[in-house]
DNA sequence: TACTTCGGCGCC
DNA sequence: AAAGGGCGCCGAAGTA
């Protein structure tokens, strides 16, 4: 842990101090909750496990393995599928294991393998989260540890529970752990807010690209819908919600995160069939793309994709992607990765020195991590002392890297969304002259009563009632 | 029994 | 030339 400026020094033992108040603050846990979904969760475990011990497939892993059958075992049916089932499977380069993770068993057009992640999915909800959550809660609060410590980018991380990945995308899931965090009082609600794309914003102050720019000043302009419909070969307005989360965590993400078009393609062909890729007219994006000329998805041989693929069309995106449309964020990632190379390590906007061995991509990617966390502790140590001074009814109870998590009372709500969205936005902006575009937050706040999974978009935080 | 390693997966 | 960044936790399986 190196900060090189006295202000980057600051800015971690303030943290730390605000972060030891959070975890003492602890969050409050419906207990009885917990232990109602811990029991339903239990019986809908025992029923699918009930369920798949009547099929054939674990007639045959019985047999297999005897005693020492083991339904959780993935290694064990990976050889039941791939040595006696006959399903082609790949393995991994270094060990030999069978690879057998979600994509695999999802792409393997058996039931089984249906009913066995579905298994896993409560399993790990189970096992993970609420046995984790009951563990650790005492007394009603959960004290989660927050560091700063630990990343090697300057992030921070969470133990004890990590409370950094609780689920939220699988929205059954979530229901069952996000509803036991509750309010600490009758009165109170949970405010979450969070930074828009800061990651994206960070970066651009990095590499200053124009073009990254004006996507972002302009409203009307869409990255992922654009890219969504490049890859897909659409015009922007036939890109569906569908496709441009495809553009989005199937492209422009993964590129960003330093992926390449080989690993790209794969995803988003896949996607056609394992998403149902369709248009608003019915048209499947599968046979949009054969109109067009492509109908396979091709492989790379001697670094070159094979001609009129799927994979080829996708090389060239990427050659335009970094090429000519971000073109000047291209050469920033060269310039910086031979800069580190030269002086052995790099200093973050927020100025901390990051020597040592990396590879390319994790040159590239922590100064924007660490710089896109920073604008949160900041702001999270500036609310948090104002809260004090202001003798706010408010208490900040948790952090996941670009959001703030606080307790408050339903009188003084509004008064803090307006003083965290000061600080966040105006206030961060004037501190940090770095930050050359304008940062944007967004507010959820839960029904007074309600838990963290009942937490509902604000629109308009000037506007705001319960 | 206690510990470590690995694969996998949850979040940003 | 290489080819998805950061974490923490779980269960399985191997080792001491």
């Amino acid at each position: 842990m190196k900060p090189v400026t006295f202000e980057a020094y600051q800015l971690l033992r303030d943290g730390l101090v605000e972060f030891s108040g959070m975890e003492a603050n602890g969050i409050c846990v419906d207990v009885e909750r917990l232990t109602a979904n811990i029991q339903e969760v239990e019986g809908r475990v025992k029923q699918l496990t009930a369920q798949i011990r009547q099929t054939d497939v674990w007639r045959l892993w019985l047999k297999i393995y005897g005693g020492k059958a083991n339904m959780g075992s993935r290694p064990q049916l990976a050889r039941i599928l791939f040595k006696e089932l006959g399903f082609k499977g790949e393995q991994n380069h270094d060990t030999n294991r069978y690879i057998l993770d979600e994509a695999t068993l999802a792409n393997i057009d058996h039931p089984f393998c249906k009913m066995f992640l579905e298994i896993e999915r409560w399993k790990k909800l189970h096992g993970t989260f609420l046995l984790g959550l009951q563990r650790e809660v005492c007394d009603g609060y959960l004290h989660s540890f927050f560091n700063l410590h630990i990343a090697r980018t300057y992030r921070s991380s969470s133990d004890s529970i990590n409370f950094q990945n609780i689920p939220i995308r699988d929205q059954e899931v979530g229901a069952y752990i996000r509803s036991c965090f509750i309010p600490r009082g009758k009165d109170r609600v949970l405010v979450e807010l969070d930074y828009s794309g800061v990651e994206v914003l960070v970066a651009a102050c990095y590499h200053k690209d124009p073009t990254m720019i004006q996507y972002i000043e302009n409203p009307g302009k869409d990255m992922h819908r654009d890219m969504a419909a490049q890859c897909y070969k659409l015009k922007p307005k036939q890109v569906t919600k569908q496709l441009r989360y495809c553009g989005k965590n199937m492209f422009v993400f993964p590129e960003f995160y330093g992926s390449y078009y080989a690993q790209c393609a794969v995803n988003l062909w896949n996607a056609l069939d394992s998403m149902s890729l369709t248009l608003e007219d019915g048209t499947r994006v599968k046979d949009h793309l054969a109109a067009k000329g492509v109908t396979k998805l091709g492989s790379v041989s001697d670094y070159k994709p094979e001609p009129g693929t799927f994979m080829d069309h996708l090389k060239d995106v990427e050659d335009d992607f970094w090429g000519r449309r971000f073109q000047v964020y291209g050469r920033w990632r060269e310039d910086w990765f031979e800069s580190y190379l030269k002086n052995g390590g790099f200093n973050t906007l927020t100025g901390f020195r990051i020597d040592g061995i990396y590879g390319r991509n994790d040159v590239i990617n922590y100064p924007i991590q660490g710089s896109a966390f920073h604008c949160l502790l900041w702001s999270f140590i500036q609310i948090s002392r104002q809260l004090r001074r202001r003798k706010m009814d408010a208490l900040l109870v948790g952090q996941i890297h670009d959001s703030i998590l606080a307790d408050v009372h339903v009188s003084c709500v509004q008064d803090y969304l307006i003083l965290a969205k000061e600080i966040m936005v105006d206030r961060l902006m004037e501190h940090w002259k770095w930050i050359i575009v304008n940062l944007k937050i967004e507010a959820e706040v839960t029904p007074v009563g309600g838990s963290w999974h009942d937490k509902k978009k604000v629109d308009d935080i000037y506007k705001f009632a319960l």
